[in-house]
This record gives structure tokens, sequence and C-alpha cells, in this order.
DNA sequence: AAAGACACCTGGGAGC
DNA sequence: TGCTCCCAGGTGTCTT
């Protein structure tokens, strides 16, 4: 699912619906997502009104007085505000019931998924290895540059390590070495700076426009609103292997990179 | 230390 | 209709 345009938006929607809300009640339908949702939140959410709502990568940060609630949305989750009284999806695992009678729900069907709490002043090992922002200043040519030498791993499975940037996932991954003309077999270690530079501002353009669009929808994606996003037909070369390359006319190729598929075309990407 | 395989789960679509 | 197989926006952990 969700890459951090996805996330992105879903944060933005719950800005304007959840904050400054009071918790009246928490419900945990389904305990076993990726880990185990803790009980304690029960009570610790009980009557906690809702300070603010960040990201770090993938993870939607809801902040309270007390800590944080800390949710992943995995491959098929996605999180709707809906009103209260209305009757349980098969996959919503989780309600925060707030106080304007709007309830907060987690939709997972696949359940890699996670809900979980950190303490004021903590910060989960989880987040602690997470690389930089790839919107941020801190990640540019000369960071990959460096991190990326000696390495003999392709550049697609690199761009999508959480340690090296986060919120790259598989469409924004191909989706911008596409735009940066590199192939994703290319060993991440043999790109020059110079490239790096394009890839990077490649990365920062394409999730940037995703997030404008409301992030993909492919299947199971939808705004805190329950509606799709529109990037999905903006994309040039997820998903659509055998068809016309839009720039060269030649044919998009798909390839298995760290078991995952990969799309490109092999006539742009060198 | 780094790279690759595997694990966790459900549902949709293709093919028979 | 219904079965089997393959595939899917992620990522921590285990093995080489």
């Amino acid at each position: 699912m969700p890459e951090l345009p996805e996330v992105e938006t879903t944060r933005l929607g719950l800005k304007k619906l959840i904050v400054g809300q009071k918790i009246l009640s928490a419900h945990i339908y389904q305990p076993r997502l990726r880990w185990p949702v803790p009980e304690h939140l029960l009570n610790t959410l009980d009557e906690q009104r809702v300070a603010g709502i960040s990201r770090r990568g993938k993870y939607l940060l809801i902040e309270f007085k007390n800590g944080t609630l800390v949710m992943h949305l995995g491959m098929s989750g996605s999180i709707r505000v809906v009103d209260s009284e209305l009757v349980l999806k098969k996959h919503e695992h989780f309600e925060l019931k707030l106080s304007n009678n709007t309830s907060l729900r987690l939709d997972d069907p696949r359940r890699f998924g996670a809900v979980l709490w950190q303490n004021k002043g903590d910060m989960l090992p989880l987040l602690k290895s997470l690389g930089p922002e790839p919107l941020s200043d801190n990640f540019n040519a000369n960071y990959l540059f460096e991190c990326s030498r000696n390495r003999t791993q392709n550049i697609k499975t690199f761009i999508m390590n959480a340690k090296i940037v986060v919120g790259v996932g598989n469409i924004y991954a191909a989706e911008s070495l596409f735009l940066s003309k590199i192939s994703p077999k290319t060993s991440a270690g043999k790109i020059s700076l110079k490239r790096y530079q394009v890839l990077t501002q490649s990365i920062k353009l394409i999730l940037s426009e995703a997030i404008k669009n409301g992030g993909t929808t492919l299947k199971d994606f939808s705004g805190v609103d329950g509606k799709p996003g529109y990037f999905a037909q903006k994309l040039l070369v997820y998903g659509r292997a055998n068809a016309p390359c839009e720039k060269c006319n030649g044919t998009i190729k798909k390839i298995v990179q760290n078991q995952r598929s990969t799309y490109y075309c092999s006539q742009c990407q060198k």
C-alpha cells in the first residue's frame, strides 16, 4: 500500500478532523496486527485530547499530552473518519471514538499495519533507525553518494531501504528511477554524484506531485473521506509491463528484484 | 557489514 | 461455479 504520499494524504485529512478532539473511547477489535496492539491503550487514551498529528516516514504519529500513538498502514491499511454509528467493516481492527460522534477507524485486510504506543520523551527503536525524510534538505545528492560507496546492491533496492531514506516504496522507486533515466539494475556504488543529483531531485518531485494528487490508489488505499487518490493515472512505468514507454515508445519491462516487481524502460534507463 | 531469503496475512484475478 | 496458483503500496528478522 501506502507509501509516503498516501500516509501524508492521510495525515493532512486527519489533521482537520481529529486535532483538538477528545477520545471518548478506544476499541481494539483485532489485536493481531504486525505486532500485538497494546491493551493498555484502552486506558491510556481515555479522555485524552488529540494535540497534533505528524509523520515520520510511513509512520503516522498522533500526539497526546502523555505520549504518541504510532500507526503504520502496512500494505493494505487505510484510515477513515466516519460517523460512530456506521456499521463496522470486516477489517476495521481499531477505532477511536471522538467527542463529536465521529470515529477514526483503521481498516487493514492483510494486517501488516501497526498500532503502537510511545511514551512521552521516549522513542520506539523502530523509529530510531530510520534514515532522513526524502523531502527534507538532509536528503541530498552528497548524502546518497556518500552512503552508497562500496555498495554492490542495485539502486532500486537501495532507495527502498528505510535506513537509507524513508518513504520510498515500490511504486515511487520505479517512477523516480524512470524520471532519472537510471536503470534499476545499476549498483548503487557505481552511480556518480551528478546522477545522484538528478535522482534526489526526481524523488522529491515524484513524491510532492503524488501528495498534491492525494496519493496513488491501486486497490485498498483511500483518504480519510473514503475517496481514492488520483496519482495512479500519472504513473509512467509502475504496473505498465509490455505497454509502450511514454517517452521513447519502447516496451516497459517487468523484472523481479529483491522479490519485488520492478518496472522500467530499458531504452530510457541506463 | 551487507545482501538475500523468508516471514507475517487476506483477497482478487487468471486459468482450468 | 469452484478450485489452485500467483500477485499485491511493507519491513523486521534470520541466514549466508
